[in-house]
RNA sequence: GGUGGGAUACCCAAGUGGCCAACGGGGGCUGACUGUAAAUCAGCUGGCUUCGCCUUCGUAAGUUCGAAUCUUACUCCCACCA
């Protein structure tokens, strides 16, 4: 039953569904097309932007059109809602090489060569760096109220700071997102916009411009339509997606497979039925019975790992996802000790991180060179913490010599520091 | 432009001549317990050639046997006034 009107009901059962404007229910029972916009701010987006990127695809799976939008306009200003501080502009020539790594990677979520509605991809740079500065002000700003615009939420924190304000710059940034929704919706009959609840105001802007701008053939304005998704957050309110190691990058070369298997894999049990309906493509019922098992059994984690799985494939790949699993069942089955030399190779080529030795090194130097420690001292504290083992054996020697005659099968010396990280030390 | 207040480690925040690598809290890390979870408890949290040494308290110079603490100049932030 997967027809364009029942992507409401879908999404309002996830509790993807924060916010949307009124009839939008009505406007959705027949094939629209759709857009949700995506700033280089980094070379690549992290795992925030998820949720956005996997709602256009769901979109398009209930026969919707989505469009990609990359800002390569909008990452050139800076978006100020609910940001604390003025962003430190990036320079023309980074924010492109963003914008087109981005493109790269947001063309994995959605399909273009679907039929009979083919995903879009556009860049709002193309139709903004023409524009005139003269034009814009009589065209566009000439329609939004500063009154209204200082009265929105999402920058009120910083009109009302005392150390800090709001450059001309940045608050210019609602008209834009609002142009790039004018333009789709002229260009493309694009006549829905989705995001993050924290865009609403920008987004409502959009629709109040082509309501202005665009007349319908009765003399109204033409209607355009918001929906909101909510922000992930966690049981613990903690921040969602960062972890010991950092953000959570959707790019492999950012953050390896394995680490990003890992992530959520080690979702927390009280999380675990939000994030499986936010993420999971999987049919609502076996959602359902999916929860239920976790609840019976939260131990076995069988939630985690199904979600873990099915987000490690839809972003990295099938072989990616096995490499994953293969690292994670080596390093967590408790017997590394019974690792041949095929399947150490096997891990390193797997994106274990792995760091090239030669003649001896100490136990203390080995941490250092793997990344596992910052200094020495902190090294030797792990050390003397029983943190550190060498090939599943704990070492509290700090002076232990690891060489290649000692090492397993005479090239590998797998560490491990903590209950979690793992490095390889490879002799060659 | 004037007057007053402030700048301390990842963050907040004590310290106001030697007992200060600097109280306390948060965060983080490690250990125990466990399910590669949460909660709880304990330890650690500038660096090194570690019974000692080196570098840190906005920047630079100075006083002193000795300064985060005193002096001077500079930079930045905040408040009140114009």
């Amino acid at each position: 039953m997967n027809t364009p009107a029942d992507i409401l009901q879908d999404l309002t059962a996830r509790g993807l569904l924060a916010q949307s404007t009124k009839g939008l229910e009505e406007h959705l029972s027949t094939p629209r097309t759709l857009y949700c916009g995506f700033d280089p701010t980094a070379d690549s987006l992290h795992i925030g932007s998820l949720v956005p990127l996997l709602t256009l695809r769901r979109f398009q799976q209930y026969g919707h059109t989505p469009i990609v939008l990359v800002g390569g306009a909008t990452g050139l200003i800076g978006d100020p809602s609910f940001k604390a501080q003025e962003r430190q502009l990036n320079t023309e020539d980074t924010v492109q090489t963003w914008a087109e790594s981005l493109k790269q990677q947001t063309s994995r979520f959605v399909d273009f060569e679907s039929q009979p509605n083919p995903a879009r991809m556009a860049n709002n740079f193309d139709w903004t760096h023409t524009v005139s500065i003269l034009g814009f002000l009589r065209d566009i700003g000439k329609h939004f109220s500063v009154n209204n615009l200082i009265g929105k939420e999402a920058i009120k924190s910083r009109l009302e700071r005392e150390d800090s304000g709001i450059s001309y710059t940045e608050f210019t940034y609602p008209l834009l997102q609002a142009y790039d929704f004018q333009q789709l919706f002229k260009n493309h009959a694009c006549t829905l916009q989705i995001g993050g609840s924290d865009q609403w105001g920008n987004m409502t802007a959009g629709t109040e411009l082509i309501r202005k701008t665009i007349k319908q053939e009765d003399g109204s304005g033409a209607e355009a339509h918001v929906l909101t998704l909510p922000l992930v957050t966690k049981a613990d309110g903690t921040k969602f997606g960062k972890t010991e190691s950092g953000t959570i990058w959707l790019s492999a070369e950012k953050t390896s497979p394995y680490a990003f298997y890992q992530f959520w894999l080690n979702t927390a049990d009280a999380d675990i039925a939000n994030f499986v309906n936010y993420f999971s493509f999987k049919p609502l019922e076996e959602i359902k019975s999916l929860i239920a098992a976790h609840t019976a059994n939260p131990g076995a984690r069988e939630a985690a790992k199904t979600l873990a799985e099915e987000l490690t494939t839809l972003v990295h790949g099938e072989a990616a996802t096995t490499a994953a699993k293969r690292i994670s069942e080596a390093l967590f089955s408790g017997n590394v000790e019974n690792l041949t030399a095929e399947d150490y190779a096997q891990l390193a080529q797997d994106g274990l991180p792995t760091t090239k030795a030669e003649g001896e090194t100490t136990l203390t130097d080995a941490l250092i060179a793997t990344n596992l420690a910052s200094s020495k001292r902190e090294a030797r504290e792990f050390i003397q913490n029983g943190a550190v083992q060498v090939n599943g054996q704990t070492m509290a020697d700090t002076e232990h010599a690891l060489t290649r005659e000692n090492a397993a099968h005479n090239a590998y010396h797998l560490l491990k520091r903590g209950k979690k990280l793992f490095a390889l030390l490879q002799y060659i």
